[in-house]
RNA sequence: CGGGACGUGGCGCAGUCCGGUAGCGCACUGCAAUGGGGUUGCAGGGGUCGCGGGUUCAAAUCCCGCCGUCCCGACCA
């Protein structure tokens, strides 16, 4: 009976695997519009985290949030010649308004550059407006071909910044602090790794000078983009007139950066983290951090029980822990624990009639932990330092194994060997032409998640290009990714 | 758009070959007992069998047409 209710495993088929985490956690379901996904409470509550944690990053970087229109005019996105090719064949177009034919059509947002760009060029005179800094929470519709809870879905929310600076050093500037704040937030709070670099060309966004990336390993050995920071030059400065008065007194366009990170974020987490009983939250992004479930047979054990566990409840929140008590009735306690595992609530309090009469409580860990018991008068102070322990442990496991599915150095016949079989990342060298790249791409389905920033790079830098042989431009990490 | 599969209560499926009262598991509702790792028992509600047409005394089942969904590829945060 157990069996039958277990996991598929991860090993035995990933992408179910995946999708029952998300199904039995309860975090989104697809809607009756194709392609588009609904993020049920559950999942909401982490995004809700997720939110708070990078708006107060963004704001401590000095930016602030604004809106912008969810529609574009469909020549606005003509305007800059990449980036017209790079998003027109996944838009959404509205034709129609107050049952009359537009004269122009306009498109759901796809990403905001060129509607903010738009204001940017009125709002921007003297370099004494500069810089611009400025992020919007907002959703964005790309019309997909194939999609997945999470990872791609028709309409997502993310965020997206957008700033103007004077110089070309200050935007770059920007774009490398923004891919930054990013990667913090990835390896603090969501105790997930990555990989912080630059794109190569043909992973470039349509109309940016340069990209950079965090690149995070799954556990089915798949890379996921998680986020991406782009330095745009003056390419959009120079399509909508952005331009401003230098302190010399010149005329210039301004530079621009945009950066991103959506609801993907959650995929990422729950593809990092989880196990085959399901959902894994670390701590920090936890809607419950904890729950109590109490433990009774009798009316008066009932009444003793949830009394206590009310009081704990109390003292857990005073200390400012996200708790609940799991009061319903009907269910015995093992469905309870079996009810939050699956849900990712990272320690569970067990409190029954034997342990009101003794003081004490039963802790349990989501992850690897056995049951403890534990004095009352020292609950707060085990369950903090549990909650940390957690946060520290399921980073160092995530890098413990994309460090097990990375190979350094490796040679052609190695590399292809690795893709093959088990997957994971490759770090060789590049020689720099995209004709390397699309044949790698060809025979092994890896592209080139990332050229990584220095302190990801191997001791000893490659000479060769791993694919031709030909002196290599700089090194570059390969996987299959999602 | 190319290749494959599938449409039967909310979900997962059997039944289709060989036509004959629409079933099972989970979930849901009610009552009772149970309760330190997915509890039992009893009772109950819910289905135009994807849509349209045809064959037949009779169609979930056979025939024709259409629609939809999913998986594999190209696109992608």
């Amino acid at each position: 009976m157990a069996e039958q209710k277990a996991l598929t495993t991860r090993a035995a088929d990933f992408s179910a695997w995946y999708n029952e985490i998300v199904a039995r956690a309860e975090l989104a379901d697809y809607s009756p519009v194709r392609g588009c996904m609904v993020i049920r409470p559950n999942g909401y509550a982490i995004w809700e985290q997720m939110q708070r944690a990078l708006d107060q990053m963004f704001k401590d970087t000095g930016h602030q949030n604004a809106y912008f229109p969810l529609f574009i005019p469909q020549s606005y996105l003509a305007r800059e010649a990449e980036h017209v090719q790079g998003f027109a064949p996944e838009t959404a177009v509205v034709t129609h308004g107050g049952g009359k034919l537009l004269d122009e059509p306009l498109v759901v947002r796809p990403t905001s550059e060129t509607i903010i760009y738009a204001m940017y060029a009125k709002w921007i005179q003297s370099y004494r407006d500069l810089p611009v800094l400025i992020n919007q929470w907002a959703n964005v519709v790309r019309w997909e071909m194939r999609t997945r809870l999470f990872l791609r879905t028709t309409e997502f929310l993310w965020q997206e910044g957008h700033t103007a600076h004077a110089t070309e050093a200050e935007a770059e500037e920007e774009t490398l602090r923004m891919l930054g704040v990013y990667r913090t937030f990835m390896e603090q709070w969501m105790a997930m790794p990555v990989i912080t670099g630059r794109k190569t060309e043909s992973e470039r966004f349509a109309g940016a000078l340069r990209t950079y990336s965090c690149e995070a390993l799954m556990q089915d050995n798949r890379a996921l983009q998680a986020s991406t920071s782009h330095n745009l030059g003056q390419n959009f400065a120079r399509a909508f007139e952005v331009t401003f008065q230098t302190a010399e007194g010149g005329l210039d366009y301004v530079w621009n950066t945009s950066w991103g990170a959506s609801t993907r974020l959650i995929g990422a987490l729950i593809m990092t983290h989880s196990d085959d009983l399901g959902l894994v939250c670390p701590p920090r992004l936890a809607q419950y951090q904890v729950i109590i479930v109490p433990i009774y047979k009798s009316a008066e054990e009932r009444v003793m029980v949830l009394e206590a566990s009310d009081r704990l409840r109390k003292e857990l929140a005073a200390g400012g822990v996200r708790v609940q008590v799991d009061t319903r009735e009907g269910l015995k306690p093992g469905a309870k624990y079996y009810h939050w595992e699956e849900r990712g609530v990272p320690l569970r309090i067990e409190i029954g009639p034997r342990d009101v009469s003794s003081g004490s409580v039963v802790l349990v860990r989501r992850t690897g932990g056995k049951k403890e018991s534990i004095r009352l008068e020292e609950i707060a102070s085990r369950v903090t330092v549990a909650m940390n322990d957690m946060q520290t442990e399921l980073l160092q496991a995530a890098l413990g194994r994309r460090e097990a599915a990375t190979l350094r150095g490796a040679t052609k016949a190695q590399f292809i060997a690795k893709m093959e079989q088990e997957g994971g990342l490759v770090y060789g060298g590049y020689c720099g032409s995209g004709t390397c790249e699309a044949e790698i791409k060809e025979q092994t389905k890896a592209t080139i998640r990332v050229l990584p920033d220095p302190e990801f790079r191997s001791p000893v830098p490659p000479t060769e290009c791993m694919w031709c042989g030909g002196s290599s431009i700089a090194e570059a990490v390969w996987a299959k990714a999602y």
